[in-house]
DNA sequence: ATTACTAATAAACGAGTAT
DNA sequence: TATACTCGTTTATTAGTAA
């Protein structure tokens, strides 16, 4: 990749290519880079060959939508920039309480996962988890998480069963310390898990439905 | 400015130019960016031209530091990617406590300014500032906030006195709300002044020399 | 050792235009 | 309307080398 794909890149980003396809022709896309439609054409086919975006070219106009590996381009770039600038990033995510089916406390029972959790998070969880449900427009923040360092909890077996490694990423809602908790082979899904020391719910009054803020520092 | 110079200014900022005058030869720095010795001299040239990079160029090798129209354009990268991947970023700055000269009193108490503190900030600030001493390696932190968005609290006349505009940025010291404060005409300073609704001293049990971290959101 | 000029090469760009 | 091909023009790149 060239330096002049990475701003057609980002400005594809800027345009919401992340989250979803977005309508550009390479005219406006050339336009707002202030580039000819034929170099906008030739650059997004490259990106395209490059396996940073994807397109859903229709009879009118194509859509554009930036692939894994686009975003994690723009997120390299991104800590570049934080490292530069000495800057911390926080993801805030926004959560609706809900109800789980008990699983979050099944895995918190089990000794192995405790024992790591106690250990790396430097906190003892509350046994049980908060379930946060996320809106559409959210869902993207966990692929930069998933892009983020975290704390590797192994798995194991117990029985015939087997636990899988979880990733966990410390965070906090208002003043509460806590921790999201993603199990590694979770695919898409729009509810994540925190676990904390303290009984999140009880402390913040929480009822489901309620909306939460969801600090992470990355 | 062309998107290859972007690369450049970047890895010079990667390799400490932000802070100060970094030795790295136009082989090194070709090396780094996967060009050729030549085109690095050019590109730095380019930017000098741009007014991006400054160089102190001695008999051997160079020095080249960023400049603040080279930091400023680095940030604006940072907000832009900030905006695509929905991520806040927090400014954390460490500074020492120290003595001022109750000048911060004084200010705090010109009527025309706690109003506006009061009405702006959505606090009743403490009738004094808390002092923070910067190193200098704290120092460009102070550039990174002055391209952010400040609140602008408006200066006065008062006799024949004049009160100048201050920037104010809303922050926090653990979990305590508190306010960066920066007259608007204060040139390089290594101690900034910070407000708050509490007595951050007592309800930190601060002392002179001691250590905090001040968080700005920006 | 450096940096940077010159000149030849390589690559990007965009006007015209096909699809 | 679009996107994208061809091809002449412009621009970047670098090897060679001067300073």
């Amino acid at each position: 990749m060239k330096s002049y794909h990475l701003e057609v890149l980002k400005q594809i980003g800027l345009q919401g290519g992340i989250h979803d396809f977005v309508s550009i022709s390479t005219k406006e896309l050339g336009a707002l880079l202030g580039m000819s439609q034929q170099s906008a054409s030739n650059r997004v086919l490259e990106l395209t060959k490059l396996g940073m975006v994807e397109r859903d070219i229709g009879g009118r106009g194509q859509k554009i939508k930036l692939t894994e590996t686009g975003v994690s381009t723009l997120q390299k770039e991104y800590s570049d920039y934080q490292r530069i600038l000495d800057l911390k990033g926080v993801l805030v995510i926004e959560g609706i309480v809900t109800s789980g089916l008990g699983e979050g406390q099944y895995y918190m029972q089990q000794n192995s996962y405790y024992k790591q959790f106690e250990k790396k998070l430097n906190f003892r969880p509350f046994m049980g988890t908060l379930n946060l449900k996320l809106n559409s427009g959210e869902l993207h923040k966990l692929e930069v998480l998933k892009n983020s360092d975290a704390i590797v909890v192994e798995g194991f077996k117990s029985g015939d069963r087997t636990f899988g490694d979880v990733r966990s990423y410390p965070a906090s809602i208002k003043t509460l310390e806590c921790a999201v908790v993603i199990p590694i082979r979770s695919h898409h899904m729009d509810v994540i898990e925190v676990i904390s020391p303290h009984h999140l719910r009880k402390k913040l009054g929480l009822e489901n439905g309620d909306t939460v803020e969801l600090r992470i520092p990355i």
